[in-house]
Formats: C-alpha cells, sequence, structure tokens
DNA sequence: CAGTGGTCTAGACCACGGT
DNA sequence: CCGTGGTCTAGACCACTGA
C-alpha cells in the first residue's frame, strides 16, 4: 500500500501508541502536517479522519486535534475481526480446535437462518476456542464453496481470515452482526467448559464481499463469564434521518 | 444545518429508504450527483462516503454505488442511541419509570468504575423499562453534575439525551461501550421481571463531550431473552496498525 | 488579531470494469 | 475505448478559539 493518507495515519497512529503523542497532547496542526508530510491539506485531512473514526484522537475548530485516551480499557475489539487479530490483540494465547470440517447442501429450512442460497454448497466448520485449559467459544462457521475451493483442517486451525484474505485474495467489504444472550443447546453443552451456566453469549455475523454478495454466516457462542464485547461509536445525530 | 454534503447525504438516504433506490440498483455516478445537485465532485464524495459508512451503499471501482439491502435485518441500532430513538427505530412502546434521583458525592472507591474524578457530584438515575408490561431493562446513569444542573422526574422519564443535546446543546462527541453479561445483582431482582434468568446481559458505556471530557456513565442492564444489539460493521485491514 | 479546523471548489491523473 | 470510482493538489472562504 502505498497510500499517502494511509501511510500517514499509520505513521500517527503509531505515534500515539508508542507514547510519542500522549493523551491530551495536542497533534501539529493540519498545516505543520502538510509541511512535514509535503503534501496537500485534504490529503491530511484524510488521514486525520481515519484516526478520528478510530477513537485516536478529537478535533475541536480552532484548536487541534487532542490525542485521546485510547487504553482506558483494552481497545476496539470491534468491526469485523478474526478470532487470531483479537487474540493478538487481548495478548492472550487461544487453542483452536478443529472438530468439524465437512461440506453441506443447502436446501430445504434447514439452514434458512444463513441467508445463503438454495442448492449451493457451503464449508461447515465447527471450531472451539480454549483459554486457560478451558474451552469457553465454539465458533460455528458457514462459508460458500464457491468462494472457498479447497478448505484443510490446517488453515482452519490457523487462522481462516488471513487465508481467505491474503493467499485468495477475496476481499471482504462489511458485516452485519447481532449480539444475543441464549439457552444453551446440547451441542454448547458437548463442546464448551460451562460450568454451571446454562446461558451463552451469541455474536451472530453475516459477512459479504465488496461485490455485495454474502459469503460467510458465522456464529461464535461464549460462555456468559468470558464474553467481552468492546466498541467505540461516535455520535453522529445528522446521520439519523426523520 | 445547512451543509451541503450532509443535505446530499440525507436525500439520498431518504430516497434509499423510501424504495426509490432499491437495493441492488446503482446509484446516479458521482459525475451525474454534481451536476444534479451543482456541486464539486468532493462535496458529493463526502455525502457517499457517509452513505458507505453508515451502510447504505457499497462502492466498486469502475462500476459505481449499489444499494444495499437495508431492511435484511433490523438496522443500526448500534453507535451511540438514546432509549427512545431506539424505540422509535425498533416500533415498539416502551414504559419508562423514574426509580431513582438523586445526587451523589464521588469519593472513595465505591464509584471508581464510573471513571469521573475525586470530589465530583453527580446525578444518580435508576430508570426501568417496560415493554408488553414486563420491567426488562434497567438502565443505571450518573451524569456529571457540571454539566447537568437541573434534572426532574420529567426530564428522566421522557428523553434525557433529548434534554441534554437540544435544550443544553452539550455536544456529545464518542462514547466507549462493553457488552457483558452478568449474575444478576439484588438491585436486578428489584427492578426486573426477571422470570427464572439468573443473569444479566449488561451494557456499559462511557459518553465523552467534544472537549474530550467525561460526561456520563451508563449502565443497561437487560433480561437476556429480550436483548439485542446490532452492528454494521465495515473491514479496513489497513486501519489495523502491527 | 492570527491560528486552528470545517466546507467547498476546479482540476489533474490513476486504476479498474465493461464494451 | 470511455465511464466509473480512488487519490492528490492548490486555493478559497468561513467559524471558532485564545491572546
Amino acid at each position: 500500500m502505498s497510500n499517502k493518507y494511509l501511510t500517514i495515519y499509520k505513521e500517527l497512529a503509531n505515534h500515539i501508541k508508542n507514547g510519542k503523542y500522549k493523551p491530551n497532547d495536542l497533534l501539529p496542526s493540519e498545516t505543520e502536517l502538510m509541511k512535514a508530510y509535503n503534501v496537500s491539506r485534504d490529503t491530511i485531512r484524510k488521514s486525520l479522519n481515519i484516526l478520528t473514526q478510530e477513537g485516536y484522537i478529537q478535533k475541536a475548530q480552532g484548536k487541534g486535534s487532542f490525542v485521546l485516551d485510547i487504553n482506558r480499557f483494552s481497545f476496539p475489539v470491534s468491526g469485523v475481526v478474526s478470532f487470531k487479530e483479537l487474540g493478538k490483540r487481548l495478548g492472550k494465547d487461544f487453542d483452536t480446535d478443529v472438530k468439524i470440517l465437512e461440506c453441506i447442501e443447502i436446501k430445504g429450512n434447514k439452514y434458512a437462518h444463513l441467508n445463503f442460497n438454495k442448492n449451493e454448497t457451503a464449508w461447515k466448520i465447527y471450531r472451539t476456542r480454549k483459554i486457560d485449559n478451558e474451552n469457553i467459544i465454539l465458533d460455528k462457521d458457514f462459508i460458500l464453496k464457491k468462494y472457498v475451493k479447497d478448505l484443510t483442517y490446517d488453515i482452519c486451525k490457523n487462522s481462516l481470515y488471513e487465508y481467505i484474505e491474503n493467499k485468495l485474495k477475496l476481499k471482504i467489504a462489511y458485516a452485519k452482526k447481532q449480539i444475543t444472550v441464549e439457552k444453551c443447546t446440547e451441542e454448547d453443552k458437548m463442546y464448551l467448559d460451562l460450568k454451571d451456566y446454562d446461558t451463552v453469549a451469541v455474536v451472530k455475523s453475516y459477512t459479504y464481499l465488496e461485490d455485495t454478495n454474502i459469503f460467510q454466516y458465522t456464529e461464535s457462542r461464549h460462555r456468559p463469564d468470558r464474553f467481552v464485547f468492546v466498541d467505540f461509536a461516535r455520535r453522529n445525530p445528522f446521520f439519523d434521518i426523520s
């Protein structure tokens, strides 16, 4: 990636992460950054917009760009993030076990909740995630076979997302997610160390490619006491219409 | 608001909501929109960027901007949203009861989790939310008194956010949220109709003003079976740094 | 008042898709 | 090839802040 604004964004973000710019510091002004990087103001503003959106800074007209305290509590595990990335960010070690890896045919109503079209073939993948020697997450993935021809235990055990994005070069654009709490099922009891919990936290997520076609359905079932979902959100009252 | 790009964004968003542009339709090209609205391309691109970010469209280089199916399941209740807005969007009627409205002093460790500074005074507000005649949500709000001098039962019963933003003109910038599942407390049992559930879904949210000062802490405790959190997220691998 | 960010413009060149 | 969106530039004017 040789984008100027992404390069600048990354550099500034790293400076904030590394403490070169500390919380409540002012970033150099847009004019100063223009000169420092020898680019136009618009390019700087693009970089700053991403920093704003990602929760690194807060701008104030007439004042400047303030650095926010990004570590108040463990930061954005938000967005579409793979399990491996998530583990890396939390600095914890997870162990993945592949329990099921098979192909299914989408017909009848059994798989209606996947939002896939009928008569498609899909991979069905069940994986458990172990922390501190307890199975606390059950991930049920369904991926359309037409996008991912080959799949192995090894790929599933490591990072599916890395394989899909780096090897297959598929471009994931967006995801719709839904978080609920459900009574645990026989499956949950079979695969997870649930202690005495009778509910699980469930994250259902529909993943779409850049061509707007659905590509994957994931259901991530967590033992309640180890479940955390963190989010950074900006308020844009003007985006709410009527 | 007389911003051109916001006006255009809202108009396009409404067209999509009202079905003038349907899922999988192509929006007019940027050049066409420029002419139609008699503005520069940058202005159009700002509008389209918001549409993209909010999940209305998906752009494709060389092709155009495709309209996404925004109603696949009830849409973004994401971001910083007040309970009243939320009810409006879900098209349900909620009843709010104000249970506690008092001032507290922040000292010692009792309120450390609020992230407020010591020796501040804050409003403590407990409200329950009733749907279908059952109390299913307990909202515990803590708001710094220095920002909100006066508060009445009526304001709390209607919309706190509306009062704060429209009347007091306080500008809310962003929030950090955290979703967990917790064992229910005596308070939960006292205020909620929990049936036989022994856990609650908890949304903790720290709200900040444009001056980057914390302003409010909210803890929203939901009976598990009625809890849903919906999110639309774009994947930006390039934003994830090292 | 000077300096900051917020909006808007006009024009350039590139990368990509479909013909 | 042309039309699409993606990046970048240079310059203008405004609104807000703080001295």
